[in-house]
DNA sequence: CGATACCCTACTCGGCAAATAGGTTAAACA
DNA sequence: TGTTTAACCTATTTGCCGAGTAGGGTATCG
């Protein structure tokens, strides 16, 4: 799971899309301009969230874009995973032939970022599109050190793509 | 909070110093070479784990760096932030003069971000040096989205410095 | 002394996100 | 049937910043 400014605007404009849609196509021209974001760049978005099957698309006059599975259908992590294509956060050392160190077992750290996408996939998976939009977001949340052993939370979402 | 690679390989020099200190100081030579980063690359990052007070200095020969708090009370998101100096992940339109959008109020991904900052925070500073030594990493544990609203988990450590 | 190793500051280099440019194709409408 | 609209491609360019380099200086020990 990479984070970057290409995700955020993604989810900017799903979120702006979210919101203009009624029923019919939101033309990417419109939410260029609303959210000041080029339409060549936004083009290419689109179509890296096509291929991922979050959007529709409606060609001709009167066309545009709709969501695939609707405001409380859509994750946001979805969204970067769709747009950033996930290079893997744990290189370690990219030069390296054996993975991580050569001696040893794996490097200490491997396991600390594995961790961390780990959350940062769970929260961004269990935000919707729906709840960006209601501001359903601050919500008092928490996350789990290792220190205290308790049982696995209930994640309202199934990890259907483990984080990258 | 930024996530980099340079705070990937300070977290693991550090890693490697405290695995490698016996109550002597260690050298930044032999951290650069058992971690394969360039020693001038190590220094800059030193340098500024110095100046946020994580680790003390002996300098001449046999001199090198020690954990200013050990093992158990360096976190790692402390780390992190004082070598990445904390660049506002809430951007939304560098350019704008008004923050976020023109109109309306605040853009509405402004919220989601400023949260997920809190939850990588929140693990990180759940995560101390001797955890990562000891692979006390893996924990099970969970984040907690905004549909359930459930209390807040308890931190062991208090939230010194905000996410960014 | 002189070796060690911390401590600066400035500069270079390469990769990649971000943006630009210039097209083609499908659908609606007159 | 032709024109307009807007999706749909595929290069190419640009600018920033992480990552590494260079070349000093300074405290400390034997």
């Amino acid at each position: 799971m990479k984070l970057s400014t290409k995700g955020r605007y993604a989810v900017m404009a799903m979120v702006d899309l979210t919101r203009s849609s009624e029923g019919s196509p939101v033309a990417l021209a419109d939410i260029a301009q609303r959210q000041e974001i080029s339409l060549s760049y936004l083009e290419q978005l689109f179509a890296k969230l096509r291929k991922g099957g979050l959007v529709r698309s409606v060609r001709g006059p009167g066309g545009g874009y709709l969501l695939a599975h609707g405001a409380d259908g859509t994750r946001i992590s979805d969204i970067i995973l769709a747009v950033d294509e996930p290079i893997k956060a744990t290189r370690c050392h990219t030069g390296s032939p054996a993975g991580c160190h050569s001696d040893k077992s794996r490097c200490l750290t491997h396991d600390l970022w594995e961790e961390l996408g780990n959350q940062i996939h769970l929260y961004l998976s269990s935000v919707s599109l729906a709840d960006v939009c209601e501001k359903r977001v601050l919500g008092t949340s928490g996350v789990i050190g290792p220190q205290q052993h308790q049982p696995k939370a209930i994640n309202p979402f199934p990890p259907a793509v483990a984080a990258q």
